[in-house]
DNA sequence: TAGATTGTTAATCGATTAACAATC
DNA sequence: TAGATTGTTAATCGATTAACAATC
């Protein structure tokens, strides 16, 4: 199983290594290396052969690795050879632009139930998606066997909704409400705040006059 | 200056105290503690003593630490001790939703100026500011002396996007374009790429039937 | 005062890198 | 074959934690 030995830290990587997998692909390449991998990533080669070394030998001295079956490894690994529904709870702006990315799909997630609490925003329908209110999010998202949501409410919500999403069953919170959600710990959370990154980069800035 | 020397991962770690603080002084308090502060954030007491030792001796014995001044040491810290004005390129759906949030203003941010390339949104007005032309980044930025941009645009016009922000002056790119932007190593990146982060996620969840 | 909490040191822990035999 | 590149080991490097004297 391995699901466990793993350091975390590593985990964080592959999902890059399968996108600078697929994008060598799409170039038409047919193998790669770990030197030229960790060239496009800014990583140490090395780094990238010990990464991997923990999950199989995928390599050929001499040769590297095989775009195509590394990238399916890696899917494996990942959980990602197959498509995960998602739910994304809270249609404002971001949920939109969330709900309307094209992005989830071909990598292997699909937003498959939006969630809401403004009785104006409940019963529209985007991209054929008809938004629920927050009241069915329970019993929606265990019948419907979810195990990921988008949390994109304000801020204030973000706490309850992340309760009853874990009620339901979620497992697996991508959190854009700017605060630290509580959950068991059998729960993954990551956060998106825009302002965090910002403020770690104007850190080595010179501040303006 | 100690603009060198700090690890990245400290700075990294800035921001987050920075957000818990001002969430217990919203909450009505005047002190807190390195414990405290730590249960917040899930970060042992004695790593966020350390970090905030790397800057200053911002704390008492017996007492802790005053919220309201060691908020403003870490925004004198961050450079974030006055607001920033912020370039977005592209206004597509996830744009649109940055140009709207309303979660920078009071975390030291502004974004003060839009670009597009496509001739239907050139000119349109969102919340109060035209979308300007992408051929006229580099002249405007410039002219503002912007340092910090947020990248919004399909994957394929990323690259050269970041480009002309560079050749502009801007030292800061958040990016949510998924792909790695090559730049020069005086300026920094972060990526915004929510597919990375759910993959992480569901390592560790058992994969559906 | 007694209790609480800092700042700092030293020890521990974990991650990265360099190097190279194996081998395609 | 000769050259290239893997997988792995050992060394290095860096980050975290435990512990405690100092002191508010």
């Amino acid at each position: 199983m391995a699901r466990t030995g793993i350091p975390d830290i590593v985990i964080g990587r592959l999902p890059l290594y399968l996108r600078s997998l697929i994008r060598l692909q799409q170039g038409g390449a047919i193998f790669t290396s770990s030197y030229e991998l960790g060239q496009m990533l800014g990583i140490s080669s090395a780094q990238i052969r010990k990464d991997l070394s923990l999950f199989g030998e995928f390599g050929k001295q001499g040769t590297g690795y095989n775009i195509s079956s590394l990238t399916a490894e890696l899917r494996r690994i990942l959980h990602t050879d197959h498509e995960w529904p998602v739910a994304l709870i809270g249609v404002g702006d971001l949920g939109r632009a969330l709900a309307h990315y094209g992005g989830f799909v071909n990598r292997s997630f699909r937003i498959t139930h939006l969630f809401d609490n403004d009785p104006a925003k409940i019963g529209q329908h985007i991209d054929g998606l008809e938004v629920l209110s927050v009241d069915l999010i329970e019993k929606t998202i265990k019948t419907a066997n979810i195990k990921v949501a988008m949390l994109a409410t304000p801020i204030d919500e973000a706490q309850a909704v992340a309760d009853t999403l874990v009620r339901a069953g979620v497992e697996a919170i991508l959190n854009y409400a700017p605060t630290v959600l509580l959950v068991p710990e059998n729960v993954h959370v990551q956060d998106i705040d825009p302002v965090i990154h910002l403020q770690r980069m104007v850190y080595y800035l010179e501040p303006p006059a």
